[in-house]
DNA sequence: TTTATTTCGGATAAATATATCCTATTTATA
DNA sequence: TATAAATAGGATATATTTATCCGAAATAAA
């Protein structure tokens, strides 16, 4: 469904939001280890979210990772999947064809479109607030 | 959402299905062709279809790809999926995690299990017959 | 101002997905 | 039986994704 490096990202910004609602910066080294994903690799997806504005980074000794507090509650996951992956997952064709809509369908269309439809309003209705609450709570995990 | 190769040979059997209604075998150069997809690699991914019992390959002079007349209206495009693609688009995490489940759940898992399982139910119930119909009909489209 | 720490960014490597090429094998028909 | 036409399958090439490594730049604190 998404890219290795958006399951990274979405974990990785879960992470840091749940860090920063208690005031602490963190690191790629302490991110990668909490939710267990490569740390190179890692950093270089969080260089992308800067670049996208999704989280902000702070050079330098004593630096690392974080986001605004009052900004947390208005990152929508669709924000990280699009600086990722792009808007394909719900925007282009099931069947791959470049140009498929309701004049020029594939046979999938119809079917597809509701599916696809639900994945958007989901990615848009879900902020990193509500995720890391869940993370704080222990009701849900980051890696395993 | 699904990878090249899955979408290739989701519209290959669409095309092979409205053929083998109307009593025609087609050839990979055929297919490859009316489905805009590269000839070889087509050829490979028809190979893995008939291994798993999708599609008939008929070998030598006057040979192609066909498919019983009376099972194309049970194939499922699961089985389609689950042949080149595996089950993980419906079954896995959608953050990546090994293990993920009710007892042991990423954040995301109560709002995306509800989207995987309507992709389920999509391919589960989505046969070859009626999307064949569509292509048969002009309402729908294998290319472009 | 020096040092330690940390992100940034380029280069490279490894793995996987996508695509092509060529030959072997099969088979209907002349 | 010979031939032509077709799938099967191995070898290889290319592109993309995933992952690692290393040095440069930034910055807080000693």
């Amino acid at each position: 469904m998404f890219s290795k490096a958006c399951e990274y990202g979405i974990r990785a910004s879960i992470f840091i939001a749940k860090n920063s609602r208690e005031g602490r910066r963190v690191s790629p080294r302490e991110i990668s280890k909490e939710i267990d994903s490569p740390q190179a690799f890692t950093a270089k997806i969080l260089q992308d979210l800067v670049r996208h504005d999704v989280i902000k980074s702070v050079q330098g000794a004593y630096g690392g990772f974080e986001i605004d507090k009052d900004t947390i509650a208005t990152i929508k996951l669709s924000q990280i999947v699009e600086a990722i992956d792009g808007n394909g997952i719900y925007s282009g064709c099931g069947l791959g064809l470049r140009e498929c809509n309701e004049q020029h369908p594939c046979p999938m269309h119809d079917k597809f479109k509701s599916i696809r439809n639900d994945l958007r309003d989901m990615l848009e209705t879900t902020n990193l607030e509500e995720l890391a609450t869940g993370i704080k709570n222990g009701e849900a995990f980051l890696k395993v």
